[in-house]
RNA sequence: GCGAAAGUGGCGGAAUUGGCAGACGCACCAGACUUAGGAUCUGGCGGGUAAAACCGUGGGGGUUCGAGUCCCCCCUUUCGCACCA
């Protein structure tokens, strides 16, 4: 035993009202009242105690709570104890159930000890004359909870079996509990229900705990809440069938779930609730049982002292709080140290308090500063109204990485903003009557407090929302320069229309199968609108070839953008219209991007839409009703998102065609796989070489001919094998025949020699066809930033003057989703003049995209006050590119290809000078539950306040790094949390315990010479966790394991524990493990390793302390346990010194006995030494 | 259909370069603390065996002294793309 337990035993002792009260004991008041008392030397002792605490009744456990092994009872005892309540005139006794039986559970084994426990509880209750025995439900993990309820009461009925416990005097009570995950009895309904169960098999009755009424929701603090609680409880359960009741103040808030129980008065519940509690005439029949901690000698006198004081007391708070104090006075207390905490709430409310006092502290230096700079960003928040568990874990990778900088002595920029304008501001206004505005501003602040609590180190002072005209006139600043240059333009075109947003959506913004990105159900439609512009396409290929350059950015993300953009190379080529020829011209263009197979053209195919396909069935009546059908077909499957899965079909036009290669004439058709927004709408059908070409020539019957063999150049033909491959035959590097003059040639060399002829004799060119199209970013909503532009009936189209901006959104506006842009309906804001003529103009009503705020609002951060420009160059030109992005794949087109595209467009205008925003981007994996998104309607969505509120914001953030690696989806487990609350713990723990040591002892070299075993190892683990940790930050990412090696070191502390004790760990040693392993925890768990660091006795914000720095050689092991394996099978292990030759360790292992024993009677035939690792005996 | 990533105890996950599979945490089990509740501390924990042997990283094959890791085939899951001419 460890002298560290010894003290806790008789500290333990102390605590026993028996060894300390002396005199006459507190005469009990008019009520039953009364504590749950230690059985310590004897069940009966237990009415002794209670006696000596003034109470006149108490509850026991009639055997060891913990354990399945029964207590054995004398009758003696029961005798005594009769005896004693006689003596005293205590009563009712309550005997409470040990925890471990659950006669809900699932395992068959755990179930049948339960029942066999309980019919023990049962029996002792009878045997020592109890009136009541409390149980808690169980809980019904793994089945419903409907079956839960009826399986306990089944089995309550199975323990009593025999024992005719109708005609004694004992009552079975069931426990409303706290209402965690699973357990039984959360409501008073289920209690009530289980009641019902329970009637007929013995006497049943409730027993209310007020503290797990309170955790599990019920107002019980407030005087209606108070009354509706009391209300409810009668209506289910019947408060004549409430015999006990369990007075606990709570240490948790209402709802948390958290069963915790606290002293009377001291915790979430409060006085005033007992006082009305005791007061209540419907519970004048029942026994008020405590169940409150004894922290300090003397807790339970005191508890049962207030309980009794409360009784006939006038319902003033103020009253009761000066009776509790004069109680106080009453019961000396014996001075005790205060057992050692973990209190997250208590240290990360002060700190909270003390950073939001000293924002100085995370603001970065001015782009003057002498330090290298780290850009650290995380994607701004759209402001929804609370943080979720992804928000929560996306910025704790950023956050502990920014710390982590910080203490690298980095000038760290760490910036959060709201991406305030959107669709969620205008649909809550509807539906909220309330304006977006003040929507978003409310949802902002409520998000900042939550980001403040969860500790996050952003520099306020930057901070930016982009529904500013402050921000969102640097928008339009942009349009007009776009314009300007011509990269903005106005078109009429088909475009994608979500209903449920009733605007148009960017190309960028259909996913899955052509729905909206916000309604992922809703499918897009399609509508012909006139529309704004951004020409992303002139930067297409710069865009493309860009991402050979961002090497740390996910290989996902770039192919993705990379297939976005779908750069093709091929050739258009004209094919002459045999024939006359229609207002769309005498020729078709083609685009291909296999012109070396054009010798296998057998008919040419047109989109529906294509105009020479309406040209050709101009006189045709039913012609062009077959064209019309196909149109609406490929409209049909657009909107609905099968494009793909479409059966091919098409109609021939009756005109043709001439391949102008070999002057061939071949039928023209129109064909419902051809798109007219690719390429040029029209294409040379090749079936022998083409699997769609294929498929619609084998329906209807056209001709395939073979143009490309699989033999390479050279090669002869295989003898008497058949040349023609499987058809479609689609592969490249492979040779040409049926193509005249271009016969034997490889089909690489023949594109380039086709496409080169085709340029020469005038119907062709090589050309790069792009899958990108511009970004259309008008929107037919409020809520967004006016495109400053006007129209004047002389002028045209007229840009709003620089001088002019903002054109700020008016307030007054009537947001309806029907009628188009709400800005329409406000004339002050349509009607303006013409800046040219100063005639009457009409404002531009559609706003911009949101997307156009996000692509550029990384660059204002870095000086966000500016107010005559949008940025300045020379403090981009310090802070950028952004060294780290921190956000979600979500964004892997949408966000990050405009915001590539504006930085390019801004590098162009010359305002910067960098290529690229971000050097390096990271996408972290999703949040989840159960293996579901998390979501509302699943009800599985983790409450990121609810976690803080249970275990603190340290825990909540550091599982979100722990329980995973940040790239990776990520399961929440609650348990989890848990965990590394408790670990928390023990950290906290061992340092309270042990920081004199660091605060006696400042600065130390720590020494080498001579150390104690215990006192080199653990020198040794903190300079290796130093290194792991280090290296993870530079390399992998992999927080998870870096928390590990924490938890490792500190598990280290804990085994050493009894040397430190014994003194056999040097003082230097001791303190420079602590303050090492406090720097470590900085960027994971803020909070406690601030209050550590303070409690070390250290000064000075930890931020700014360097990161610890290893030391190789204390890194290292002294001596090294090689594995020996035979025939690469592990043997045994030997362990050698470090850095012993190879010749020694072989040496060791071949002289090690297993290894001796497992190559016995065979012959060496090889040894592998790999050192610092294992040696492996091959033998024969 | 095409492309990419992944598949390791009851669970989340370690194993950084081909070198002792299962670090760390959860859950569980046993013990300590006669211990209200919540904790805390110690030990155990892939399967298998009395102990060994032996078997184990989705399945099958291969390379190697040695494979979770490399190669080939197959299966499953997730994600992305899907008439792109």
């Amino acid at each position: 035993m460890s002298p560290e337990s010894r003290g806790q035993k008789q500290k333990l002792g102390m605590k026993d009202v028996l060894l300390w009260a002396h005199g006459e004991p507190p005469k009990p008041g008019p009520l039953r009242i009364g504590i749950h008392t230690s059985t310590a030397s004897g069940a009966e002792m237990a009415a002794e105690r209670a006696y000596r605490l003034g109470a006149n009744t108490f509850q026991i456990f009639s055997s060891s709570p913990r354990q399945w092994k029964p207590y054995l009872l004398a009758q003696s005892q029961c005798d005594q104890m009769k005896r004693l309540r006689e003596k005293y005139g205590i009563g009712p006794l309550v005997i409470h159930a040990g925890y471990l039986v659950n006669l809900a559970s699932v395992t068959p084994e755990f179930h049948r000890k339960s029942v066999k426990a309980f019919r023990g509880e049962l029996e002792r209750a009878l045997a020592l004359g109890a009136e009541f025995l409390v149980l808690h439900p169980g809980s019904f993990r793994g089945r419903s909870r409907e079956e839960g309820l009826e399986l306990a009461a089944q089995s309550i009925a199975a323990a009593a079996e025999g024992l005719e416990l109708e005609k004694s005097n004992l009552t079975v009570l069931i426990e409303n509990t706290a209402g965690a995950e699973f357990s039984l009895g959360g409501t008073f309904e289920q209690v009530a229900q289980m009641l019902e169960y329970l009637r007929p098999v013995c006497p049943a009755a409730a027993c209310i705990d007020t503290c797990h009424t309170h955790v599990a929701g019920y107002d019980i603090v407030s005087e209606a809440g108070w009354n509706e609680t009391m209300r409810q409880l009668d209506a289910a359960i019947g408060l004549k069938n409430v015999p006990v009741w369990h007075c606990n103040d709570a240490k948790h808030p209402r709802g948390s779930r958290r069963d915790r129980h606290e002293h009377i008065g001291k915790g979430t519940i409060g006085l005033e609730a007992f006082r009305r509690l005791l007061n209540d005439p419907r519970t004048e029949h029942a026994a008020f049982i405590a169940e409150t901690p004894i922290d300090e000698p003397g807790d339970d006198l005191e508890n049962v002292a207030i309980l009794k004081s409360l009784i006939n007391m006038p319902g003033t708070r103020e009253a009761s709080i000066a009776s509790m104090a004069e109680t106080r006075d009453l019961t000396a207390r014996q001075p005790e140290q205060r057992e050692l905490r973990y209190e997250p709430q208590r240290i990360e409310e002060k700190w909270s308090a003390r950073w939001q006092a000293n924002p100085a502290l995370y603001a970065a230096e001015p782009h003057t500063s002498k330090r290298k700079k780290y850009y650290v960003l995380e994607m701004l928040p759209y402001p929804s109204g609370v943080l979720h568990m992804g928000h929560v874990r996306n910025y704790a990778i950023g956050d502990t990485l920014a710390r982590h900088m910080w203490m690298r002595g980095y000038n760290v920029l760490h910036p959060m903003g709201w991406d305030a304008f959107g669709l969620p501001a205008e649909n809550a206004a509807i539906k909220n009557q309330t304006h977006p505005k003040l929507w978003t501003l409310g949802n902002i602040a409520r998000m900042k407090s939550q980001m403040r609590r969860l500790g996050f180190a952003y520099d306020w002072s930057r901070e930016i929302t982009t529904c500013f005209p402050e921000y969102y006139r640097w928008n339009q600043w942009f349009f007009l320069k776009l314009y300007e240059k011509g990269l903005a333009y106005r078109k009429k075109s088909k475009v994608n229309w979500c209903p449920e947003c009733a605007t148009v959506l960017a190309n960028e913004q259909v996913v899955g199968d052509g729905c909206c990105w916000r309604h992922e159900e809703t499918k897009v439609e399609q509508r012909e609108l006139e529309q704004w512009f951004l020409r992303t396409t002139q930067y297409a290929e710069e865009l493309l070839r860009g991402l050979d350059q961002l090497e740390e950015w996910p290989g996902k993300v770039r192919t993705m953008q990379r297939n976005w953009i779908g750069r093709s190379e091929g050739a258009l080529v004209d094919f002459l219209i045999d024939g006359p020829a229609g207002p769309a011209g005498g020729k078709i263009t083609v685009f291909t991007t296999r012109i070396d197979t054009i010798f296998g053209a057998t008919s040419v195919q047109l989109a529906p839409e294509h105009p020479i396909a309406a040209d050709l069935a101009a006189g045709d009546h039913h012609l062009r009703g077959k064209i019309e059908e196909l149109v609406r077909e490929q409209v049909k499957a657009r909107e609905e998102g099968d494009v793909g899965a479409i059966e091919k079909h098409g109609v021939f036009t009756g005109r043709y065609a001439v391949n102008p290669f070999n002057g061939e004439k071949i039928p023209i058709w129109v064909a419902n796989y051809i798109l007219m927004d690719y390429g040029t709408g029209a294409i040379m059908s090749v079936p022998a070489h083409d699997e769609r070409d294929h498929e619609f020539a084998q329906k209807y019957g056209l001709e395939i001919r073979v143009v490309i063999l699989p033999r390479r150049v050279g090669e002869p033909p295989e003898a008497n094998q058949e040349e023609t491959p499987l058809l479609p035959y689609t592969e490249m590097d492979s040779l040409l025949i049926n193509s005249g003059e271009y016969n034997e040639l490889s089909n690489r060399e023949a594109i380039a020699k086709m496409t080169h002829d085709a340029e020469q004799r005038g119907f062709g060119k090589a050309t790069v066809t792009y899958r990108l199209k511009d970004w259309g970013i008008s929107r037919q909503r409020y809520w967004g930033t006016p495109i400053p532009m006007l129209y004047c009936e002389k002028c045209g189209v007229v840009p709003v003057p620089e001088w002019q901006l903002p054109v700020l959104l008016p307030d007054n506006v009537d947001i309806t989703l029907t009628g188009g842009s709400p800005l329409a309906h406000v004339a002050e804001f349509v009607n303006a003049s013409c800046p040219m003529c100063g005639g009457t103009a009409r404002r531009e009503t559609d706003t911009m995209d949101t997307f156009v705020d996000s692509s550029w609002y990384f660059y204002r951060y870095t000086n966000a006050q500016l107010n005559d420009r949008p940025l300045d160059t020379a403090t981009v030109e310090y802070w950028f590119p952004i060294d780290q992005y921190i956000g979600g794949v979500e964004h892997a087109i949408l966000h990050l290809i405009y915001s590539r595209f504006w930085t390019k467009f801004m590098r162009d205008l010359g305002i910067i000078h960098n290529d690229e925003p971000v050097l390096r981007m990271f996408t972290q994996g999703m949040v989840i539950k159960g293996g579901a998104k998390m979501s509302k309607s699943k009800g599985n969505v983790v409450s990121p306040d609810e976690m803080v509120a249970q275990f603190g914001a340290d825990s909540t953030r550091m599982y979100s790094l722990f329980a995973t690696s940040p790239d990776r989806e990520l399961d929440w487990q609650e348990a989890g949390v848990e965990g590394v609350h408790r670990f928390l713990s023990r950290t906290y723990r061992f340092v309270m315990r042990h920081a004199e040591a660091a605060r006696r002892n400042g600065k130390v070299a720590p020494a080498r010479g001579e150390l104690s075993a215990k006192a080199r190892s653990i020198q040794r683990k903190l300079h290796q966790t130093i290194k792991r940790i280090t290296d993870d930050f530079q390399g992998r990412w992999h927080f998870n394991t870096s928390v590990s090696a924490i938890m490792e070191l500190v598990n280290e502390l804990y085994g050493a524990e009894d040397d430190i004790a014994a003194g056999k760990v040097p003082i230097e040693i001791l303190a420079d493990a602590q303050r090492s392993l406090v720097l470590l925890l900085a960027p994971f768990a803020p909070f406690l390793a601030s209050e550590l660091w303070e409690v070390l006795g250290e000064t000075g914000d930890l931020l700014r302390h360097p990161w610890p720095e290893y030391d190789p050689a204390l890194a290292k092991e002294d001596e090294i346990t090689y594995a020996v394996q035979v025939n690469g099978k592990l043997r045994g292990h030997i362990a050698v010194p470090v850095d012993s030759p190879r010749e020694l360790v072989q040496e060791r292992a071949l002289a090690d006995e297993k290894g001796q024993a497992a190559i016995k009677g065979k012959q060496v035939v090889n040894v592998i030494v790999v050192l610092g690792k294992l040696v492996n005996i091959v033998v024969r």
